[in-house]
DNA sequence: TGAAGGGATGACGCGAACGTAAACGTAACG
DNA sequence: CGTTACGTTTACGTTCGCGTCATCCCTTCA
């Protein structure tokens, strides 16, 4: 298994990305390793976050509404209050991706036809081009 | 059914975006809307052609990489390394959106089990609350 | 001891995707 | 004939998500 500590140059390396912008995700308050003096040192927490954080970005979400949504991840025993806005959120996040869903499953089911339209034409030219040579 | 030629504006409220954007979109050369004077006018290949811009912003794609994609939702009788350029791009295309998707399940499975827990929590509080009070 | 390597901290830069303001055209309406 | 509404062009401004120095600070190792 993983190292429960990782350095800046290990993450970087693990998640494909720089350190400029694990130092930028912590200026976003989405991260926040511990320090050891100056050096920054990454636990389990950290990777858990930034791994949701990359899955966020590859839907279309801002930093802004990643950092809101990382709580839910890490809910603890905080307030009821907190909990339940946390749950809110949570409902809206969930129904977003849910349409997001239905919508990608329209989108590539007629680019799939847009193919087969597109392969049809192309067999048609072979098959010109090969009648005209033979 | 709706008009056949729309004016910037009647665009503007169907698909709720401001007339900078379509501009933007036409400078960018993604529509091209016809002429009357100096007026856009917008056909039904033009409303065609956004749907699919604003689609593939929302599944994350940038307005260069959906300005080719734009060419084979509306493939002609075009040279054939051309159309068989496009048909490439459409499999990189279609790839990327398919594993878009069992990610997306994914983060919706995980997100599910995140709010179950969550619920459970709150249950939990209320019924404390309920036997305090009671 | 000094030179190299890894990390930290500003600060400025940059491309994408528009927003916004200024200045103009023109068509219709009272 | 003025003004109101809608549209156009030009151009500069803005936000997001980092990239890219320049400079500094330790640590390590020959």
């Amino acid at each position: 298994m993983t190292e429960p500590i990782m350095t800046i140059r290990e993450m970087c390396d693990e998640f494909d990305v720089t350190p400029r912008t694990l130092r930028f995700y912590e200026a976003k308050e989405l991260l926040f390793p511990q320090r050891e003096g100056q050096k920054r040192l990454y636990s389990k927490r950290d990777r858990v976050r930034l791994k949701l954080i990359l899955r966020g970005k590859r839907f279309g979400f801002s930093l802004e509404e990643i950092r809101q949504l990382l709580d839910l991840y890490y809910m603890d025993d905080s307030q009821e209050t907190q909990l339940r806005e946390t749950y809110v959120l949570a409902e809206k996040h969930l129904a977003d991706m849910q349409s997001q869903r239905a919508e990608l499953d329209d989108a590539i089911a007629e680019l799939k036809a847009q193919m087969d339209w597109g392969q049809a034409r192309l067999k048609q030219l072979n098959e010109k081009q090969g009648t005209a040579k033979s």
